[in-house]
DNA sequence: GTCTATACAACGATAGAC
DNA sequence: GTCTATCGTTGTATAGAC
């Protein structure tokens, strides 16, 4: 419930989940004028509230049957949209993708840089992450499902920034482990390694919801490490 | 080098590919069998031959593109072999994923239930077991990847044995730990999730190998462990 | 701003000559 | 058993009426 500046901790998921929404419309307008030399519709209100609307059916339906296996009419018999209607939002099906990487990417980047300033010690600030980053997936599963298994389909320098963003995780991690190392809190000879195996860990939560859903939520496995 | 019949462990990686590499052979031709009712080619060695080829130019590209964003004259393209005659070979593309499908599972099947007779207690069972299905995702790597990144675009028998077989994975490692409870060899108060948790940690293998040819083999992860 | 109708390319699959 | 040529379908994207 409380949710006051320097808290250490999120205090918990369904305060979290309303601050994700508030980015979300932040972030679709953001996106929506970054785009403008390409939407044919100039009325903000319309299309922020209509792009919103495409980005969720397209989320659905590629998590299901894949982005390129997801035809255009598919999407506008989804949304309601016609094809000519729907073109005057996204240019092309390969614009779309990008503005979809973009919403995501964007919303990350805010939620994980608001680390509370009084968050001291290499395990208090590695639980923070741990937990924040499982909420965040929690929260926009959709789209971290879709960036996962589409990211192999994106163009060279997409899939390479994909790579660097996990990369950068990782070292964030293995940063907190030796910086615990060194403090005498982890015993860890490989932290890198270690670091290494915890991703797939957070993967695994978005990626394979069905199964972690016949038990309980985040804080067990929370507790699991 | 020696592989004599009881041999607790695998003895060397180098001795275990060439297993599979007689397996993959056999389990060609039994496919092709299996399918003879669809294949217009009649004669055996010539038919096992390109399928081969055929089979693993289309994991090949499967696994840059996606297997509905290959198209059958991609295929063709890349094996050297016309329209004409690969139609003469896999009757459909949907066919063609079926029979790729099978190669791997059939392998898979075959190596895993080859455990050595003389394995006892808890722990030399998971260790042989992971340690396998370690090396097993190492050999057919371009199988396990294609497989575990098309499987929700199967149809919903195939997606349903997908995640049967998953479960039965994570069963079977979670009824190691716990026999190696009973017998005191493991501290665990939570079999289950320890073992999904084991689960992401083997498919890391073979989904992120870019990641660990930084480094080096699998007895290092294993030792992780 | 939205619709229907349509252009044009690429797809899976087949026929028929060799 | 293999090839070239071609079928019908479906895909992305656009034009022009409303």
């Amino acid at each position: 419930m409380v949710n006051s500046v320097g808290d250490t901790a999120i205090s918990d998921y369904a305060a979290f989940q309303r601050r994700v929404a508030n980015y979300r419309d932040q972030v679709c307008r953001q996106i929506y004028r970054e785009n403008q030399s390409c939407i044919r519709v100039k009325k903000e209100e319309v299309a922020v509230c209509r792009m919103t609307a495409i980005f969720e059916k397209t989320l659905e339906i590629s998590n299901r049957t894949g982005f390129q296996a997801m035809s255009v009419r598919d999407l506008s018999e989804a949304t309601g949209i016609s094809m000519g209607a729907l073109y005057s939002y996204i240019e092309s099906k390969e614009r779309l993708l990008d503005m979809i990487l973009g919403l995501g990417s964007s919303t990350t980047r805010q939620v994980l840089n608001e680390m509370p300033q009084d968050t001291l010690g290499a395990r208090a600030k590695l639980r923070w992450f741990l937990r924040t980053h499982l909420y965040l997936t929690e929260a926009m599963q959709p789209w971290f499902y879709f960036s996962y298994m589409e990211s192999r389909h994106f163009g060279k320098e997409a899939r390479e920034k994909a790579i660097d963003k996990e990369l950068a995780t990782e070292r964030l991690v293995a940063d907190y482990l030796q910086e615990g190392i060194a403090e005498g809190e982890f015993a860890t000879d490989e932290p890198e390694l270690t670091a290494a195996a915890v991703k797939p860990l957070l993967q695994d939560w978005y990626l394979k919801r069905w199964k972690f859903h016949r038990r309980d939520i985040s804080v067990d496995h929370y507790a699991d490490f």
